[in-house]
DNA sequence: ACTGGTATTTGAATCGGTTCAAGAGCGGTC
DNA sequence: GACCGCTCTTGAACCGATTCAAATACCAGT
């Protein structure tokens, strides 16, 4: 489709019309400035040779401004939807940028050079990193220039601009909410803490290097403190965030335990599904034999049977304070920290007899 | 965020390195072709600077490929997160982009103007149009002049590029696997056949302006047909996409019909989901009561319990045809029809005896 | 006829690069 | 010493608009 045809520009259209080609910007930008007469014959001329108003590409270089905003990940371009949470998210990005007029474009990391869509080329006005684990991505961003905001950052400088959540706080919730339904055995799945099925010692979640994962850890333990339950009392189960390993670690984990656990505490929606699913192809009922909390929050948690008991983040907040920071350059000093909110449905219950 | 310090650009770099503007472009886009010397040169004057690069929007200027495509619909933005198969198609849209280094870009057709990010504003390089009824996205993109795909397009207009899928053929075989099952009794779960929750005429379903459900109640009957079952001894029912009528309409059905239906035909997964909940609250078991088939194939399908069997749209081949469309410049002469498969899980068995 | 004021238009600068024909420098040949 | 073939560099045009100070047109008032 190679234009023989050159493209016509606003100045073919203006010697068109016989004005100045300010003029016949003005007709499209401006129209009150420009006398009726002088309007229609601009339109007349447009009309004829077929153009279709000011090019984008033109008008940005000048005005600056592309009105939208960049969503980057390490992860390749489907991941935004593909994983729950990233989903979930976006969706809230997506609405707040759709009442603001922006537009929304995604980006991944992975190639970039003068070649690809990457941080460095993408045309947008600003960036919310959704970074895990690597500050990669913000060291890339802190290059291109453009303002940007960390979205669940996982490392604690401090002038990093970042909007992120209540890791701790929500996790405190959540070991509070089984211990007043009187569990006293409980488990932790955690996320990020190896390759293998197995346990995970306390010393490991305490010093992973990924934040929100160590802030969890200590949210949990901190809400069972409030019971008296230490921290070796408490199995940490390795999982995958995909659920892979799961089952494995659970089958460990029941098998061999002297006590059986009569609830769990999860980092995430996807491990607790995972467990939920073990649970159920093995007969343990839930919440009657065993309770779940999830993690996050996302939509697959509220569909799942039972519906999963689960810590909330707030993303709608997410997404409004993250897009407000690009666009109305509002970039937060450093890490805001958003409440988690606990949803209780149907995956929690009180603790049974124990055996 | 106002910058006081006007920005850097490749021409303080350049006279700072004490060469032409030129050969600082090449330094950073062809440095083959520069001398080790005055490359070095030119970095440290750019580091000294603080010059992060090129910037894209002179780049995109000249060059005039974006290398980023669009995604439009006349939904708000959000809908491409949070509807079931808008967000499975873009999950591969966005996998095919990025395999190829491109960009991908939301954009809503709702506020337009200069103003907001529209069609008409959009930094791309073309778009994938999301039509559901209304040619009007389509009349706006001709306008814009770009290149364009319609998905799914529910006009038959033969000059419009389009990528579609063979909504007659699919459903002629959710028809015939259901016969091949013994069963005789089918009611078909309609979407866009109007407002409220009843029955629709064959004659409703045959003149409906939204060409794929035309297409799939034609391919339903036909696959019907091969089994003597006429159009008039299956009745409709109305529901609306997202679900919400579905209840009412199936609690009518079972109660006034003298022969209950063995079989549900559902037009798209989104009902066959709330058809499945409503069956399952009813205390009726799927497929030993009844058995039920979907259409799209959305991945909640396959999560279902029990799994729906349901008319799979060929995601992948959609999205690499589309995506090629535009950045190949392999626009589709007119509409082009990919074909679905049925993919047969739990929710389908063979025909209980007649009540 | 002249003046002040308002409504339109114009022209030129700018935005930030890329591209490419033409020129410069240089080592080697005959 | 003139000429050739190379490798780098330069300079200027161009991409498609927006912007704004200055120029012009038009009109009422005196």
């Amino acid at each position: 489709m190679t234009r023989l045809t050159k493209t016509i520009k606003l100045r073919d259209v203006a010697e068109r019309a016989g004005v100045s080609q300010g003029t016949a910007s003005n007709v499209f930008n401006r129209p009150e400035l420009v006398r009726e007469e002088v309007r229609s014959r601009v339109h007349a001329a447009a009309q004829a040779l077929g153009y279709a108003g000011p090019s984008p590409k033109g008008r940005l270089l000048r005005a600056g401004k592309v009105n939208a905003i960049g969503v980057a990940a390490a992860e390749p371009l489907d991941y935004f939807f593909a994983d729950p949470w990233a989903r979930r998210l976006l969706r809230e990005v997506a609405a707040v940028c759709d009442a603001r007029g922006a537009g929304l474009a995604l980006v991944s990391v992975g190639r970039g050079g003068p070649l690809g869509w990457g941080i460095e080329s993408a045309l947008v006005d600003g960036f919310l990193l959704r970074c895990a684990g690597r500050e990669l991505l913000v060291e890339i961003a802190q290059r291109r220039g453009l303002p940007f905001v960390a979205l669940s950052l996982d490392t604690a400088e401090p002038d990093v601009p970042a909007v992120d959540i209540d890791d701790f706080g929500g996790a405190r919730d959540a070991a509070r909410h089984l211990v007043a339904l009187g569990h006293r055995h409980i488990a932790i799945i955690g996320i990020g803490l190896g390759d293998g099925p197995g346990r995970a010692s306390p010393e490991l979640a305490r010093s992973t290097r990924f934040v929100n994962v160590r802030e969890r850890a200590r949210g949990f333990w901190a809400g069972l403190a409030e019971a008296g339950i230490g921290p070796e009392d408490v199995p940490i189960l390795v999982g995958q965030d995909d659920g892979s390993m799961i089952g494995p670690a659970l089958a460990e984990l029941f098998q061999t335990s002297e006590v059986r656990p009569t609830a769990l505490l999860a980092m995430s929606d996807r491990v607790a599904l995972a467990a939920l699913d073990w649970l159920n192809h093995q007969g343990l009922r839930v919440p009657g034999d065993v309770s779940v909390v999830g993690f996050d929050g996302v939509p697959e948690a509220e569909a799942a049977v039972p519906s999963l008991t689960t810590v909330e983040q707030p993303y709608r907040q997410i997404a409004e304070r993250a897009v407000a920071a690009i666009l109305d350059d509002a970039i937060p000093a450093g890490r805001e920290v958003l409440p988690l909110s606990l949803v209780i449905r149907n995956s929690t219950g009180p603790a049974h007899k124990a055996d």
